[in-house]
DNA sequence: TTGATTAGTAAGCAC
DNA sequence: GTGCTTACTAATCAA
């Protein structure tokens, strides 16, 4: 849900300066601002720096092009974060199992002493010759 | 564990033709044929037909990048693998936890019937003022 | 036009 | 050299 970076500044620390290889823009609008400003904004600049048609274009593909290597990076960052949910949602369902496990083995073994508890009253009731009403012989 | 594709021949259908624009070759040989062949085999043919310094250089640049092609498709194919294997594992795990909370229900439901019938038998044993014996009265 | 996604490219790293 | 991984670029698509 992180905003679109959409920026450069983005680099990979052993990579080397002067990178990425992008060509040199055609007039001195930062990257940064290039990269930030409204078309609207942009366009003024360009028309108020006297830059030919040519080189606007240049500077709206320049442009294009860090938006697109921030979007890529915003692409990247989504990926492994999702990897990382889903990673740590399955961390979860798995301490839930041991969980339920564990209280399934429990309750198993309640269910075996109230089982057992109920047959040494049933023969304790046939020792002394004690007839159990039928809705307590159901089990 | 699939073998790495290493190769081209991996397009989007919807792209253009003639591509990637990878510069064409300085010689016949086929780009199956260049990423395949051994090291050795392609100096041999390089030599056999005759390329200059430059051209080999090139074709050699060439045959990485085509590996490269295959070696990034062979990445991509196992992180997509990697995720639907995790995603199928949290399915499984899922219908695990579904399983056990069934169980647990059921479960639940036995001991409290027993535990009912238990409480049915020893207000019996009060009615009739049977004492019972000592073990069989804990719960 | 913007944002997301994909395949390809080049660079770096490990073996 | 080989193979893998990453950031970047360009193309394509959806909104």
């Amino acid at each position: 849900m992180s905003a679109p970076l959409a920026g450069s500044a983005l680099h990979t620390p052993n990579r080397d300066e002067a990178w990425p290889p992008l060509s040199p823009p055609p007039c001195d609008i930062s990257d940064d601002e290039l990269v930030s400003i409204s078309v609207r904004d942009l366009n003024r600049q360009l028309k108020l720096r006297g830059l030919c048609r040519e080189d606007i274009v240049k500077m709206k593909q320049r442009r294009r092009t860090l938006k697109n290597r921030g979007y890529a990076a915003s692409c990247r960052i989504k990926r492994i974060e999702q990897k990382d949910e889903l990673e740590s949602e399955r961390t979860t369902e798995q301490v839930d199992i041991e969980k339920f496990g564990n209280d399934n083995v429990g309750m198993r073994n309640e269910i075996d002493r109230l089982y057992q508890n109920y047959e040494a009253l049933k023969k304790f009731a046939n020792q002394k010759n004690i007839p159990l009403p039928p809705d307590l012989e159901v089990l």
